[in-house]
DNA sequence: ACCCAGGCATTGG
DNA sequence: CCAATGCATGGG
């Protein structure tokens, strides 16, 4: 076990709450008080400690990987900061204190979860989710390495209807895995850009670009203006009025809020 | 048996 | 350019 360090507030039950909320997600597991994934083939577990977590194993290809599940990007005191001037964020905010909104590994299973969460429930998401993580993905100890981009490039419309997908969705999700665009490329380019690359592929919307600047790129001014759950958190406001009011902390906003939502 | 749930593309006005 | 429609599953 190796000692990873998380600078300031951190709270660990808050930043994985997200993997037990709705059920349990085969390639983010939640297994006995820590978090597995699978890296390069390897599981990886990542376990709450004092100031930091403790991570095995740790090298220069699971760094990475833990770094974005546990958020480290965010700077969390500057939005603090401006967060406790805003009559919405400053009740709300200081009983989440050290939330890291998790951030997603990879844009290809980040794009592809986002699929398989437009429209339905987030339960039913992830219940069809983990057919296909099963039925296509590789089991490691207890976590499953999420299915790679060529396996599904390589899956027939029917193998994903047999787990659960519409047949609209096994279109888009075998469609992005065989389109022509480089996916961590995206990483170097403005907002804008990335969300017009995107939206160009069939079954990416606004909301999907947008979450993946959010929870794949940590990009601190997306905004899911049209998510169901975000809306509902907002509701007192005016339409549109988020995005506004929220900046330059939209991304920070929009997790603070949807978390606060979904406690009790 | 309904109805809704952290959308999207397609079609029709 | 905006409104209506189908989609498939899980949970209430």
């Amino acid at each position: 076990m190796a000692f990873v360090a998380v600078p300031g507030p951190f709270d660990f039950v808050l930043t994985t709450e997200r993997f037990r909320a709705f059920g349990s997600d085969r390639a983010s597991l939640w297994h006995e008080g820590g978090l597995h994934r699978v890296v390069g083939g390897r599981e990886v577990r990542i376990e709450p400690a004092r100031g930091g977590v403790e991570v095995a194993p740790l090298d220069a290809e699971t760094a990475p990987v833990v770094r974005a599940v546990l958020g480290l990007p965010f700077a969390l005191d500057p939005f603090y900061a401006w967060a406790a001037g805003d009559e919405v964020l400053a009740p709300i905010v200081p009983r989440l204190l050290g939330f890291r909104p998790s951030l997603a590994p990879d844009p290809f299973e980040m794009l592809v979860g986002a699929i398989t969460s437009q429209q339905v429930s987030l339960p039913s998401a992830l219940a069809i989710r983990n057919r296909m993580i099963e039925r296509f993905g590789v089991r490691a100890v207890e976590a499953w390495a999420f299915p790679t981009r060529e396996r599904l490039a390589a899956a027939r419309e029917e193998e994903l209807v047999a787990v659960g997908f519409s047949r609209r969705k096994a279109e888009y999700v075998i469609g992005l895995a065989r389109a022509d665009i480089d996916l961590d490329g995206l990483v170097a380019l403005p907002d804008d850009e990335v969300r017009a690359r995107l939206v160009a592929l069939r079954g990416i919307g606004a909301w999907t670009a947008e979450w993946f600047l959010a929870r794949h790129l940590a990009r601190p001014n997306a905004w899911p203006a049209g998510d169901l759950a975000l809306r509902k958190a907002v509701a007192p406001l005016d339409a549109g009025e988020g995005r506004v009011r929220f900046h330059p902390f939209e991304n920070l906003s929009a997790h603070y809020l949807l978390l606060a939502a979904r406690l009790p």
